[in-house]
DNA sequence: GCGCGCATTAACGTATACATTACCGCATCC
DNA sequence: GGATGCGGTAATGTATACGTTAATGCGCGC
């Protein structure tokens, strides 16, 4: 075998030196991959729109940007592509996937299709009132937001009960599916919140669910769901379109 | 800008020689990445049963049965988790995932919440006759299928009209995550297809489902489809449970 | 004889090296 | 003036290097 010297090359990139080894530093908390770490931090910045809509940035770019190197990088970055956030085009970097409000409708539909059928089989378990106790807890919590107008603790709360409703249908496939699809219309939801009149309908619809399931009534459970996620489906496109908006 | 010099190092992986620029063999014809050779290959083998449900290897097995590195093995075995197909175990190698009656539980139960969805859209459509064309086509090859008891051509029309159907309810979103499912799904479909008695309902299911879209009544279309769901899922369930099937 | 802990090792996660190649600008030609 | 082709450059795709750590087996103590 031959030996093999790698002669010093010059080299593009500037010897970003980096500290390779921080086990001690990171003691107990910091446990996670880097590839998640990416993954996290990416998608949490494209939810909080620090990424806007549109932004795009070639692979290295986001690894300095989180003291990376390219490979955990890019592996998260494919994660959020097949996630539907980004758009990995080669040699324009990621991009952040704008959406269209054809794009909303279509998330929509898909939403109203599952999240009623999650509700059924909630409601058909007859679940005792301790497992429905958390989902309460978020519906309370969303009229104590809605009267002290936080909007964004309301938003909070609305995320956690449908979260939680779909975590007691209990399947999995459904449950990120759905996680899935809440992610895409994220940044739409947030932009609509202050467009619109003060969410009373929904928490009230919600309530009105949370009830059908304690009386174990799937088929009511269902019925309500839908036309809370069809009135609320129509709503927002109809302020996206009033707003001439085109893309977010 | 300082000089970087990489020293020769020994290393413990034994140095196995690989021709690295092959760009004058392959000329026209292998045009694809790498990523996705690794992605078809591995694919292509789960589904034919070359790798069995369960079958386990190493990303470096992988890699060198594909005469590639682990790095884009790696890619595509991480793409492949995300479809469902395999389980990347950390220190236990990439694994295909066996599908259980509960993994199969869970898949119909998305279908059976979204499929009615997209019959109740496309029978809102009113779309005129010649777009339900190949849907009425694919409706009488099953039914041609069924009469010559050819149950591969059948299960073929099958998934066509399924198919179908779901791209005319213009939901790109829609169309592709039933698709992800069925995939899933296929293997299990194709083991019970000769377990069952002969598709008889199914086929006439279909037919009526056709014929409530023609007559523009989404609310029957939805009905009718759920129960065809409902109705096949519960078969099928139940055939897996009587022939003690666990995985597949 | 059995279980616990340490040493060994090998698989992975991550960083880095490097060849290829698409893209961009510029110069040349029509 | 505009199109076209060429060279330079930079971004990617892939290979490889390497540190960390989980799994495994063995020895020692009980």
């Amino acid at each position: 075998m031959p030996t093999k010297i790698a002669a010093a090359k010059a080299h593009r990139a500037q010897p970003r030196p980096q500290a390779r080894s921080q086990s001690a530093s990171t003691a107990i908390e910091g446990r996670k991959s880097l590839v998640d770490k990416a993954y996290r931090e990416i998608r949490q910045r494209i939810l909080d729109n620090i990424y806007p809509s549109g932004h795009r940035a070639l692979e290295q770019e986001y690894a300095d940007e989180l003291g990376l190197s390219r490979t955990p990088v890019r592996e998260a970055l494919l994660k959020l592509q097949s996630e539907g956030l980004v758009e990995v085009v080669p040699r324009h970097g990621a991009r952040v996937l704008p959406v269209s409000p054809d794009d909303m409708r279509d998330i929509y539909e898909m939403l109203t299709a599952i999240e009623p059928m999650a509700a059924e089989m909630v409601a058909r378990k007859k679940l005792p009132p301790a497992d429905l106790k958390p989902l309460i807890d978020a519906s309370r919590d969303m009229t104590a937001a809605l009267k002290q107008d936080d909007l964004d603790a309301w938003a909070r709360a609305d995320e956690r009960y449908h979260r939680l409703l779909i975590a007691l249908a209990g399947n999995r496939l459904l449950a990120e599916t759905v996680q899935g699809l809440w992610d895409r219309a994220h940044r739409a939801r947030m932009v609509t919140l202050r467009l619109r009149p003060r969410p009373v309908n929904s928490t009230q619809e919600h309530n009105a669910i949370v009830d059908a399931i304690r009386a174990g009534d799937p088929a009511e459970a269902a019925r309500l769901y839908r036309a809370h996620r069809e009135r609320g489906s129509k709503e927002l496109l109809a302020l996206l379109e009033k707003a001439r908006i085109s893309s977010l």
